[in-house]
DNA sequence: ACTGTATGCTAAGTTTACCAAGCACACGCT
DNA sequence: AGCGTGTGCTTGGTAAACTTAGCATACAGT
């Protein structure tokens, strides 16, 4: 049950911090920009915390960056991720409101029928 | 305060369920791919709870799909990243470099003869 | 009939993200 | 000397994410 990442949380802790002070900001005024308490943010910093989706994108913004970065270094944008990048298709098939279940997955496995080989 | 997401997140869980089933994945396959248990998995389906990061990656992993288009549909990212446009599947159609011309104008027929009524 | 197994759901519990209140130190003021 | 305000940190508590054990149905072998 014991995960391994936690170098993973505490540099992201530590990003946070950085991205703080280079914003010259202090650690309540952030907190109130981030909508989160000053203590939490405290910990977060510090690594004793992992925060949720929502906290890191409301940090994201309040420190001017997309959203995707800060996921990025939170480690949870998986880094090179099998074949999920290069499958725009796949994604815009199943992202489509106009297409029924059974549509999209005729669509997606004649898609795969073409790709593969 | 927070009741203005809420229609976010429920429709989070539908769509996960759309995905899984047209990835022909039970609950418990799915649940075990993503290394949650399937009363939760079943629960956040149906919208009582908010996946964290964490779970909402690996289930776009499970999924074949991109952490960022899970993030997106979860509704926590940036709103600069603007819904996906309607047509955006012909659209990634005529982009991938692994298609044949044959075989996007075949993909982008039926497509087309999906989505015409 | 009677198992065995697959499906999804419920109940009860543990863990943890997150907050409000307050502590301790440092730096200006008057 | 005080007083006010800024900094980050600690302490308790609550709510929600998440798990383990189990229920109920449905459908396949004997």
């Amino acid at each position: 049950m014991s995960d391994r990442d936690d170098a993973v949380w505490k540099s992201l802790g530590e990003f946070i911090k950085a991205q703080r002070e280079l914003a010259n900001l202090s650690l309540r005024q952030l907190a109130e920009l981030a909508k989160v308490s000053n203590p939490y943010l405290s910990q977060v910093e510090r690594g004793l915390y992992k925060p949720s989706a929502e906290v890191l994108k409301n940090l994201a913004n309040a420190l001017h960056m997309s959203a995707e970065t800060m996921y990025g270094q939170a480690g949870l944008l998986d880094e090179d991720s099998k074949g999920a990048a290069p499958h725009g298709v796949e994604n815009a098939i199943k992202l489509d409101p106009a297409l029924s279940q059974d549509q999209k997955e005729t669509l997606i496995r004649i898609y795969r029928g073409f790709t593969e080989r």
